[in-house]
DNA sequence: ATGTCCCAGTCTCTGGGA
């Protein structure tokens, strides 16, 4: 079982992009997110013809998020069970102040059960200034999130939440902690809602397989050739509760598919491999992740040019 | 190095978001 999650900047103008992709990695579930599309407009056929079934949660112009699976997908709940999400197709939802921003009237959240494992995919807002009211709004969605997994979900069931959390577990997942997006994304108050998903019994699937991997990044910013040094933060994320964790027998960020031409996402997708048995925890956790990072042979990071 | 890319409308440029 192969499970990927992606921010694709675009599901219309990466369409091309993540059919090869999809055919190259051959993910049997898959998470986007900022697909920036109406989910009239979500490309249900090319996925059909790749043979992927597609639920899509969008609203138009900005983010939108979706989970492609070739084994089934059924319950699914959007935006938390919330209740509708704007519509930002037209102009008139363009630019909001500070006041009139909510994160749960955005497409943010998409979860399904596939192949007998829930999934969500999820995009974290972005928080813009540390201390505005988008960051304030991007704390209380990872609250509404935890919450969400009190209510719903049980840490003792398959679960794979994923997705862009535009936030650093750690310094080790940030080029320059000092330097990188004027505090947001490495703040400490950021740091502890993706701690309380931990704590609830998730683990980062990612971590546990690679180790300490330093320079491992799932997004570089456009600009500045960040990409060709290497200075980016990994903010997409594979968070999984234990009975996920102890099958994992791989995991990569796929770090070829941020290279053009033509123009790329500014995010590689994150990928593991789950075999059907897994190391078993009750040795203990530390044990448990140590086997799984033993098992799993992520490729190095690449030095910097 | 305030350096790019995506979107929609004001439509070959601009403003907003990341």
């Amino acid at each position: 079982m192969r499970i990927a999650t992606w921010n694709v900047n675009s599901l219309k103008a990466r369409t091309d992009a993540v059919e090869k992709w999809l055919g190259r990695a051959q993910p049997d579930i898959f998470l986007m997110q900022e697909t920036k599309l109406a989910d009239s407009d979500a490309p249900e056929l090319p996925f059909r013809m790749l043979g992927y079934e597609l639920v899509h949660h969008g609203e138009g112009r900005w983010n939108g998020v979706a989970i492609a699976s070739r084994v089934g997908a059924t319950d699914v709940v959007t935006n938390f069970g919330d209740g509708p999400v704007r519509d930002s197709s037209a102009g008139s939802a363009a630019g909001f102040s500070e006041d009139d921003f909510d994160p749960f009237d955005e497409a943010r959240m998409v979860s399904a059960v596939c192949g007998g494992i829930r999934v969500v995919s999820l995009y974290a807002p972005n928080g813009r200034i540390v201390g505005s009211s988008f960051y304030d709004g991007k704390l209380r969605w990872f609250a509404r999130l935890r919450r969400w997994l009190d209510e719903t979900c049980s840490p003792d069931e398959p679960l794979v939440l994923g997705g862009d959390l535009n936030a650093t577990p750690t310094d080790d997942d940030v080029w320059d902690a000092v330097a990188a997006h004027g505090g947001t994304h490495v703040s400490p108050a950021e740091r502890e809602a993706l701690a309380a998903l931990r704590e609830w019994g998730l683990v980062d699937a990612y971590r546990a397989a690679a180790g300490e991997a330093p320079g491992r990044f799932s997004w570089w910013d456009y600009r500045a050739g960040m990409f060709h040094r290497n200075e980016g933060m990994r903010i997409d994320l594979l968070y999984v509760t234990k009975v996920i964790a102890d099958r994992i027998v791989w995991a990569e960020i796929d770090r070829e598919a941020r290279k053009g031409p033509p123009i790329p996402s500014d995010h590689a997708p994150v990928v593991i491999d789950l075999d059907e048995v897994g190391v078993s925890f009750d040795a203990g956790w530390e044990g448990a992740l140590a086997r799984i990072a033993a098992r799993t042979r992520p490729r190095k990071a690449k030095a910097p040019a």
